[in-house]
DNA sequence: CGGGAACTTGATCTCGGTCAATATTGGTGG
DNA sequence: CCACCAATATTGACCGAGATCAAGTTCCCG
């Protein structure tokens, strides 16, 4: 089945042969056992999961699968950037979703097809789980399930936000949202420097917020005239001043930051 | 037809005590039973859900929920219509999600709260179910928390495809695509006469589209012109060219391009 | 019928797209 | 380490799709 081009599991034979491991063990050094799915799961319950899963990497710009593919694996992204996107017939190409460590993604319809095509921005490693594996785990263990569904919940959400953000503001702001979306969804460190990496080339937001390159060009050079942020090399903005750029970006009723980090079931 | 705004179960006292009719009697007379995340449900899975279900109903222009209200129920509609949107400081608007008999809305974040605002588009009745109770089921029935997540899954392909009409088509092929869509989610009926009551006005598919009503307005006047529809009372169109206004409307769906490997760059 | 809401159409303006010319960055080999 | 080159970013000039402002027109519904 799930084909592994780099390893099954750089895992000693000593810890897969052992009833004396759990199977989860090789979790505790991943960076993503904390984030998304994983979270709320505790070592039994994870168990299962890592017993069935393989690593895979890849390169900038190489594809994961492509809209219309069956769907085989569900990839739980453990470093890089991935980008999902929707293509038209002309060229003309809609990124809808920005995936990074503790994400999960390889979500498909109904019929087991992808939607979307995905490919990595940057170099990426994740988790793999057999599409099949995956599905009979969730019909088998109702926390899980239950677990799975809040986290497309809230792909809903943040997608709809997206679509709010492409169908409603002006370029300068679309792009004020972009930035403050991703110092949130990359940095889950700590103490912010307010240097944030984007990851993203000018076409890529582009196609992400809807707009060309050469507006978004504009719209970086706009915000840095308004002394909100500065441009440095390697992709890298410094928010000057949060507050107004998230005036400019706001969407919906309130603040435009939730808590997103993977926590309680509950808050306030 | 039952109106009255909140009961929790109209349902007579032999139904509720005896063994001898499941609470989910009630279900076969309703029109949303074999929709949406009923439909899956054989009437042993769909007893606790009906036994917890109110009627309610709106008035044209009713408000379900707002935006930051605590989330209280879930509700799955049996008739008319209802739309969710997002609403900007300044008073715009990204209406993002039509909901029609058989769709469940009430979706809420992580803390419980609404993200959008629901009102009723055409005067709508729904299934209502307690957001404790409903979240309590999904936690003991796994073959409920997979419907579930298969539902939010769908509406989360859904604004996705929402997303790529409004950052990628023009003012014209947006309004076919929402023609299209309309025939499709509200007409699940056999044949159809090619006639599309679309229930919104023209500023509501402005918002829906990220367009202003005059634009949407000099769009079905254009695709009038073109033959591909025609215009009637009461906010019917007639769908004249199926086909070519599906080729305006096309997103996603690579026709017979072989999905080759990693495409390095966008175009060449 | 009458009046208000929804729709259509026209005139003009503007933001963002398009085309094009540099400028900057980053990677590679000498 | 530097020179060179390709990829990416920036900036400018111009254009056009859609927004805005402003009348009219049609459709409901009492």
């Amino acid at each position: 089945m799930l084909a592994r081009p780099i390893e099954p599991a750089d895992t000693p034979a000593v810890a897969r042969s052992a009833s004396t491991r759990p199977a989860a063990w090789r979790c505790h050094s991943c960076a993503g056992r904390s984030l998304g799915v994983c979270a709320p799961l505790d070592d039994d319950a994870l168990g299962p999961l890592a017993a069935m899963a393989g690593r895979r990497r890849w390169d900038r710009r190489q594809v994961l699968y492509c809209a219309g593919d069956r769907a085989e694996a569900f990839y739980k992204i453990t470093s890089g950037v991935v980008a999902e996107f929707m293509d038209l017939a002309d060229g003309r190409r809609q990124i809808v979703a920005i995936h990074t460590v503790g994400d999960l993604c390889g979500y498909s319809t109904r019929s087991r097809r992808h939607v979307f095509t995905a490919q990595a921005i940057a170099p990426a490693e994740a988790c793999a789980f057999g599409s099949e594996k995956f599905s009979a785990y969730m019909r088998g263990n109702v926390q899980f399930a239950c677990v799975v569904a809040g986290d497309v919940r809230e792909r809903l959400n943040q997608a709809t936000i997206g679509r709010t953000v492409v169908g409603q503001l002006r370029s300068f702001e679309r792009v004020a949202h972009f930035i403050l979306e991703i110092e949130e969804r990359m940095g889950p460190n700590g103490v912010d420097t307010g240097h944030v990496e984007l990851h993203l080339t000018r076409q890529e937001i582009a196609d992400y917020l809807g707009l060309t390159e050469e507006t978004v060009s504009r719209a970086f050079s706009k915000l840095k005239q308004m002394r909100l942020i500065e441009l440095g090399g390697a992709n890298v903005v410094a928010v000057l001043d949060r507050q107004r750029l998230a005036e400019l970006a706001r969407v919906g009723g309130r603040a435009a930051s939730p808590p997103a980090i993977a926590q309680p079931s509950r808050e306030d």
